[in-house]
DNA sequence: ATAATATATGTTATGTTATAACATTGCAAT
DNA sequence: ATTGCAATGTTATAACATAACATATATTAT
């Protein structure tokens, strides 16, 4: 499976989905948050957050301020609808929120798009290896870098 | 296993083996690298750059600045004797430089210590889900966070 | 030995990423 | 209407990192 990014109805659907889990979990989703979520997953790309700022003072004509946007990403992660990706200190929409806690990816340096690979066995392996340890997880960054078949065959 | 501090032998060991990797590849083991090896390595816990920063200002007796730590720091990364947690903005000391390219973590919440976890069973897991999608690794980032055996304990 | 080159360090300034602190708004419950 | 609470606005600053250029130190070729 190559990388490629996200067709417009996936992301329509992406976008259905954050809403209607919100109603149903009573989560305010607010015009900025939700806007901040568009922004996100329509990049198709991992995102910064001062570009998420830009963006939003261009839209509003008007500038916006960094705790507009880290206030809406908080909420956002804390639901499970972004991952953070602290390797490149950027923001990625999550296409099955709910689905799972933890959340694995593929970065391609060269096109800069992402994938999520959470496999269970990696799952498995990862939470054996905490069990060996002795060790309880609270959360787990996995970024795997690199480049992706389109872009390695270039 | 639980996680535990670094004997001053080991610490030593470790600090003699970077002298010795470095004398035998040519690379130019310097003051300022070593020291910031040192403090980095003898300090247990994940340091941050500024941190690393105000302890060599203090040694000095002179205010140093940030491109000095973050160039030594390079140095140390690059030779595989230092590794950055990405999730923490920390350094740590790597054990085994040059054993391995890639290095995971666990690291706990509580106490702060963290340990290196280089199972091959999870870099073959890493490495077959990376197969599995066309994808070609140039660096991994595994970072578990959570709580050690005896902090969770506690 | 000396000049030329490369490598490392010093220094100043600034760029980038993220949060603290407090004021204000809007809305729901009593 | 008033209180309480969640969200947002606003200002300022903290925390993390690098660019750019000057200087020094080591290495190599002549």
């Amino acid at each position: 499976m190559s990388m490629k990014s996200k067709s417009t109805s996936e992301l329509k659907a992406s976008i259905h989905r954050v809403e209607e889990i919100c109603k149903s979990n009573k989560l305010g989703l607010t015009e900025i948050r939700k806007l901040v979520f568009e922004i996100i997953v329509k990049n198709n790309k991992p995102i910064k957050a001062y570009e998420i700022l830009d963006k939003i003072s261009n839209i509003n004509n008007k500038p916006s301020h960094p705790p507009t946007v880290y206030r809406a990403i908080d909420f956002l992660i804390e639901n499970g609808f972004v991952h953070k990706l602290n390797s490149i200190n950027s923001f990625v929409g999550c296409f099955h929120p709910k689905a799972h806690k933890e959340c694995y990816f593929l970065i391609c340096k060269k096109c800069n798009i992402y994938q999520e690979c959470c496999d269970d066995s990696l799952k498995d392996r990862i939470s054996k290896t905490a069990i060996h340890n002795n060790f309880v997880i609270s959360n787990t960054t996995l970024e795997i870098e690199g480049h992706c078949l389109d872009c390695s065959q270039k």
